[in-house]
DNA sequence: CATATTGGTTAATATTCGCTAACTTTTGTA
DNA sequence: TACAAAAGTTAGCGAATATTAACCAATATG
């Protein structure tokens, strides 16, 4: 769980982000409440507001904490690779550890807070996504030019199949509500997006939408 | 959007529903009030218990409208298909069919519902979840033996890997709000997740874990 | 025509929420 | 040691929530 010895010796300040983001993943937002926060600190409600002015507060330093660190990911990646390919893989498995460490927090915070009418929230989140995106297509791109990508996909569209797939991830490990690590082998489940899942034989894909 | 010359002859129970859907999809569960609902039809909260004795039960009956027409989906599309690549597409195409029928709603209920610590609620949609997984993996199996599918993939995390690339498309949708269909081009993205996104070259992938 | 049901209203209930004020305890430091 | 700041507590406020009760109008049905 959250707890462990690591976790105890943490500012109040920062155990209550991590108890909050906790109780958004597995609860939703509608359990992120003051009260429960502070049970699980075994203080009462009002202490939170010590820490912080306000719930949204609360909410922006998990944002700050979490999704940044899920947005340095891809230039991590980007360095780390050799060719287009590899670039492309590096940026998965970067995204992938982060997503590990953070519990899959990154895709819930996403996808709850464009739904909550917050303009601050969403800002955030939406140039999160908008720069992992382009990032992303700005590798595809590269990748169709050098012909090792299939040149009828959109690259932004694959960027965002991309990230969506990383959030499907995490949503089936909830629903499924499984133990361990949400990519359980992060290689493998790399190599379906990129050679899909059929055995290879002529495919029709590449002579489509050519207009 | 939900209104329409044949929204608006339908009974109030069934508007209930739709805006009830609506709103969790577009807002979150936390706005999901009898007030809010109410205010969409230009009533009194009060008057949403004249339909419905608890908030619990407007979920339920969503979960019973929209949830089951999507696990009908898997074996319109099984019926519908000659051989075994053909049954999986079109259990897709059935899918996504009902998925732009009810807006992307499923999966983004499945998703709330299953944070929520409603036993009611969770059982039904894990369910779901376990027999369209089933079914897809049974499929899944058909195919590795007759080699049609690579054989190093689990079906169970397969079936998931479609169910979760189905979602990642709603998920993006959300998160870019955008206009229009979900999926634009169905076949495009079956594709994807068939032959990858990658030109076919030799690959390694069926060479791993074959321990 | 009489009337019971349906579907709406207003008003009220208990509960919960975010947040504040006033007070106390703990603790770092001059 | 003295004391100010930090971090708790309890009590309470105003708003929102689910739900109920009492009432009323339309309507279907005997």
């Amino acid at each position: 769980m959250i707890n462990g010895e690591e976790f105890e010796k943490l500012p109040t300040k920062e155990k209550i982000i991590r108890i909050a983001a906790d109780i958004i993943v597995k609860e939703g937002l509608k359990k992120f409440t003051a009260k429960n926060i502070a049970s699980r600190l075994g203080m009462t409600d009002a202490a939170i507001f010590k820490h912080f002015a306000t719930m949204d507060d609360i909410i922006l330093s998990i944002i700050n904490n979490y999704v940044y660190r899920c947005s340095q990911s891809a230039e991590v990646g980007i360095s780390k690779g050799k060719d287009i390919e590899d670039k492309l893989r590096q940026v998965l498995l970067s995204h992938i550890k982060v997503l590990e460490e953070t519990k899959g927090a990154v895709p819930i915070l996403c996808f709850d807070f464009s739904r909550s009418n917050n303009q601050k929230f969403t800002n955030i989140l939406h140039s999160f996504v908008k720069e992992y995106k382009n990032t992303l297509s700005q590798l595809f791109k590269e990748g169709q030019e050098k012909g090792i990508i299939k040149k009828n996909l959109d690259p932004e569209e694959l960027a965002m199949f991309f990230l969506g797939s990383i959030q499907a991830k995490v949503f089936a490990k909830i629903i499924e509500q499984g133990e361990g690590p949400i990519i359980k082998n992060p290689d493998q489940f790399i190599n379906e997006l990129f050679y899909g899942i059929m055995e290879k034989k002529e495919d029709q894909t590449s002579k489509d939408e050519n207009s």
